[in-house]
Order: structure tokens, then sequence, then C-alpha cells
DNA sequence: TCTGTTACTGCAAGAAATCGCAATAAAATA
DNA sequence: TATTTTATTGCGATTTCTTGCAGTAACAGA
């Protein structure tokens, strides 16, 4: 609720307006724990405003992106999936065999943002970066 | 090519069979020093083989990044596109706002991913890690 | 509060990526 | 080499995501 707020305030600030559509997004994203489809962004928001459309969500949510308030990654089915910046920081792990996804802390990953940002001048963001590579499952069985 | 027939030896190894269509698609994918999509992949071959199915495509390259031959990642424009692994190894800075994307050096990562093996046992491939976040050009206006 | 500007929305068409299934062909075996 | 097994392909349909455009409504200024 409190970051809904932040979020709209700081959208109305760059001269954005404010929509009840766009609202209505940005609550359903800061209220849920998940990471949120399109697909079902607009599903939970139908019964309040049946004419919303799909492509409202998908344009709000490339603007929430765009303005660092949202991030977006790809989950497990290839689909887009998208959460808030604010929730649960944490380090995405996906197996490129199996597709499983683990959180991991990213202490440890803020000496080498450092060292982005000097060199390039690069700020990264690093609340839902995403690794690829091989989980502990799926190392076992050689297969090079 | 000679890159081109580890990758091919390594499948046949796995017990995948080796079609035509897959040889021309691991040998556009090798050849190419770009990251293509799989429309400009399908396309490269077309002449070539005219029955080629875009879908092949698409199932070959999956099949390749779940092998660990080739690596998926979004371009500019919001397709995939796919690199081998062995293509010139960086890491990519992407701009959340402008979306210009930037190679950069992925030294200084290494000690995080060893953290990440030892703490969780997952061996990332940072072979085409991608960063989001903030370009030089897009940090100045404050926008927070 | 009313009015004008123009950003935003809904709709429908389009592009990108995936999936199911019958036909085909790779490669193991005889 | 011929046969058999079954992974892979092509095709068409489907799903996911994007785009163009005309109508609508947010909000700045009067």
């Amino acid at each position: 609720m409190t970051h809904c707020h932040t979020t709209i305030q700081s959208l109305r600030r760059q001269g954005f307006r404010i929509t009840p559509q766009r609202e209505m997004i940005i609550e359903t994203l800061t209220q849920s724990n998940a990471h949120l489809s399109a697909e079902e962004i607009h599903k939970r928001i139908k019964p309040r405003s049946k004419t919303i459309n799909l492509a409202t969500v998908y344009r709000t949510l490339d603007l929430l992106v765009e303005q660092g308030h949202a991030t977006r990654l790809i989950g497990k089915e290839g689909k887009f999936l998208y959460a808030t910046r604010q929730h649960s920081r944490h380090l995405h792990l996906v197996c490129r065999k199996c597709g499983r996804a683990y959180a991991a802390s990213y202490d440890g990953l803020q000496p080498f943002l450092e060292q982005l940002k000097s060199t390039y001048g690069f700020q990264v963001e690093a609340e839902h970066v995403t690794l690829y590579g091989l989980c502990p499952h799926c190392i076992h069985p050689p297969n090079q």
C-alpha cells in the first residue's frame, strides 16, 4: 500500500498520468508476493474493471520496468513475469537444464557492481538479477 | 567450424540425432559473430533448404541452450537472441531506460560465482550474463 | 469549475514463440 | 544392406506479446 503510493507519486512527478487502470495494475503487483505474469495481473483486475485490456497491462508493466519500479524476468515456462523492485530482493539462479529456479542472496556481488560503476559508469540494479547455469541436481550426470 | 563439430559430437554422444537441419542451425550460429534471432537463422538457412521450419529452429535453439552450447538473451527490441557460448565471452549491461546495451568484462565476478558454487552448489555459466540498470546517459536526469 | 491538450486506453490486427500430431528419417541392430 | 525403433520434422493451430489508430479522459491552465 505504502510503496504503491510511492510509485504513483513518482510516476506523477515524471509527468505520467495516473489512470484507474494503472493504479489497479500497480496495486496488484505491489500487494502480491509472487512474480506475476501480465495475463495473471489482467485476470485479477478483470472482476473489478471488466473492460481493462491486456495490452494496457503490458504497456503499464513496460512503463514500470522502464521507470525502475518493477523488474521483468523469464519464468519457468518461458513467460515473462513481473515484480516490484522492492519485493524480496534476491538473486535468481536458473538451471539451463531442468529450469528449476533458486533464490540466492546477492551479498558478495556488491564489490563487483561497484567496479562496473566506476569502470563503465553503469549503475546495475541488482534486485532481480538472473544467472543461468547448472543446479546441483543437473551437475552430476557428466554431460560434456 | 571446429567448434561446430565439437557441438555436434557432444550432442551425438548425448544420444541426440544429428539431422541436416540441426547441422545447418549449429553451423549458422557458430559462424556468425553476432547474436542471432531464430527468425534470422531461419532466413539464412532457407535458401539452402527451402522447407526448414521456424519451429524447428526454435526447438533446436532450445536444445542447444539446454545442453549448454548456446545462450539465449533478450535483444534490444525485446526479441530473443542466441549465440554460441564460446563466442566472445562478455557481460551485457542493458539500460532499463533507453535499452542501450554495453559489453563489459566479467573479470572480478569470479569470486562471487565461486561463493555461489560453494553455498548453493550452483554452477553459474557466466559467458553471457545480462545485468540491468541505468547507463551513464540515463543516470543524470534525477528521476526518483 | 470548465476547457483544451495530448497521453492513455481499448480494440483489432500483427508479430514472435510454442505446441500437438502425423509423417519422416537417424542410427542401432540384425 | 535391410529392418526397426523412436526422436525429430513440418505443418497448422494456438498462445504470448506488440503495435497502430481513433476515441477517451487525466490534468494543467484559464
